[in-house]
DNA sequence: GGCTAAGCGAGACGGTACGTCCTGTCTTATA
DNA sequence: TATAAGACAGGACGTACCGTCTCGCTTAGCC
């Protein structure tokens, strides 16, 4: 009776084991068929659970999703600080705008903050797993070149985040124009061009020329 | 049986009559409960028409929606040409932001673009409908400025474009941060003085100091 | 595209299909594996329709068995007039016996009748459509006889009834003792004995003698 | 956390405080809601058990059901021998009558009865705790009865049992006709004059006129 | 001005997902 | 060690919606 392997019978499995499961089973879905496939039917099917389970941890099928997602994407996003703020930040950038492009991530992103726009509890899960944290790390290295005084003082670091990776996201969600790394070094250019102060525009503007 | 009283009756309606009922019903809907609600049997049912006849005209509900929301705002979005590119466009944007925030346009616009991330019907429909022409007038406004000397030669009309309103619709779709006039102020002035001319810079740093 | 034979796709179906194929399913459900597996999950699997047609036709699984019960079995139980009372009950009862144990009838029966003491749509099903009818026919043929001369005038034909057909009834929903055709013979002589006429009983015991 | 206050902890209990409050638990659940809300999950809930308790304990919720109807009602059902077969009877079957007529056990006997249909366990119980034991009772006073001379020798008293008891399960279980103690008293009369000896059957009929 | 068929309302249909409840098994941790 | 607590898989419940399709009525548009 020990040991059997294949796991069978109905009693209860440790809890860990169903979580892997299910995240696995979302992720499988998510990337293959997108995630109005994403049901809480369909998971429990395709992961061996039961619908019980996953209303009990999870507040909508959406947040399961973005669960899953951030679980299957070991996201290696810490800014290599190398003193020119336009350098780390082209280069983080660029990785973002591949991320998005050359991936199945870029659909999943997409449709998971669309989703996020009807279902709160999904928007919260987004905010706070997602799209702050990476946040975060934009502000800091922004901050830490105003500091060495590459940035304006007066300088909204948030606004520049916006500015940067708000327009990757609006280009992502409202795909009226190209999404690449061109788009990308040239929002980074006229962004700090416009944040930058006198001596780093000066040093830009020698760099660009 | 006879006294039918209120029902109209089954058989043939004038189509504009039948439309316009449909797209008051759906407006409806969507201001007061949101896009979830917009439903085709809800829709059907609360406009006394029929299935057959939404199918016929739209391809998903998210698309009805759209038209609805078209068809019941009345949008004079012109630009008024004053010769100065920053304040025109700061007038342009701090409506915007006023359209997002001070009204239930804005969540609806933000579910419309959620939904379009799932339902190509429905990004289609935004896409030409909504985004680009308003998309176009901004560009114009831009490209006048360009030829005035005003920005820089080389500036690209669409990333502005994004860097203004995409950054808006960032913080509407993705609310970690609030969305207000200031912040449209802020997103002109750091905007600009990134594409901004010589000459119009210094103009420009005149006028914030 | 005409005539496909098989027909596919999901619109409308013409009602008297549905229904047929809806309680031949069911009729397989219950024969086969008895009336707790007529649940409305597993008939609309079975019979390729859908949970919202069983719901719309019928109150409650139970009341949708009782009527694929029916529906299946074809029940011709007139009662063929003799002019011995105690022949023809006997006939009749002797049938109903045998219905009840030769067959999956009784089991079903049982099982209906069982579930219709917590489901009023089901009751109200098999009070109409079986055990009513059935008993006006038992009871036609006892005042037949009453008329004739065979039982005393002042006796009730519902309750003869109930302790002939009751009886069986008893032993079938509650068997702690067998059911068989000489049990049978034996409840039609003892209540026959109790309800005769002079005459008519006399005439029992030198047939019984 | 350490406030627990009313909660008892989940430590051991001792059996028969535990079975108390389970079988009291069943018995409001049954008397006030029915049987169909006797489950496993909310006797465990409303008696402060575990379902691993009741599991161990008992095969089904309906046997749980009988065992607690059967502990909630003290019947005191034993015949008292007057010497008159037709006055013992009549005095056990009237009272029986009232039971199930006058109270709410009417309605869970039938329930009970009902799902031992699909319950093997339950038939079990019902008939060891329940049918037997009652109909033992009786089968002594008739054939005593018999042996008194009041009824035929050849006469069967399972058979009697089934025309008076049976009759009356059959009109709470199938109710076409109504119950009460006038049909108590007309099925005494016609089951014992076909059961009476020549004698009694005089005697009867001279009470009777 | 009457006739006819185009087009609509009403809504049934198969299918899928929702969120809840219960069964029977099994795990954990407390007393 | 027996128990409370409750998680777990499975499956039925009853509802809502989607997209398809059938029916019957009505009125618009033609003669």
């Amino acid at each position: 009776m020990s040991e059997t392997g294949a796991r069978r019978g109905r009693g209860r499995r440790p809890a860990e084991e169903v979580r892997t499961r299910v995240l696995a089973a979302t992720a499988t879905l998510l990337f293959d068929e997108g995630l109005r496939s994403v049901t809480f039917d369909r998971v429990a099917h395709a992961s061996g659970s039961s619908k019980t389970t996953l209303y009990k941890w999870w507040p909508s099928p959406g947040a399961l999703a973005a669960e899953a997602y951030f679980a299957s994407s070991v996201q290696t996003l810490e800014f290599h600080d190398t003193g020119d703020v336009r350098h780390d930040i082209r280069t983080q950038l660029r990785a973002f705008v591949r991320l998005l492009t050359d991936s199945r991530a870029g659909t999943v992103i997409a449709e998971l903050i669309g989703a996020a726009q009807t279902d709160p509890e999904l928007a919260r899960a987004l905010s706070t797993t997602y799209t702050l944290p990476r946040r975060r790390l934009a502000i800091d290295c922004i901050e830490l070149a105003r500091e060495r005084g590459q940035l304006r003082h007066d300088v909204d670091a948030d606004l520049l985040v916006d500015q940067l990776w708000g327009a990757c996201y609006n280009r992502l969600l409202i795909p009226d124009n190209p999404l690449n790394e061109a788009y990308a070094d040239a929002l980074v250019d006229n962004t700090l061009r416009g944040a930058a102060s006198e001596t780093y525009r000066q040093e830009l503007d020698g760099h660009g020329a």
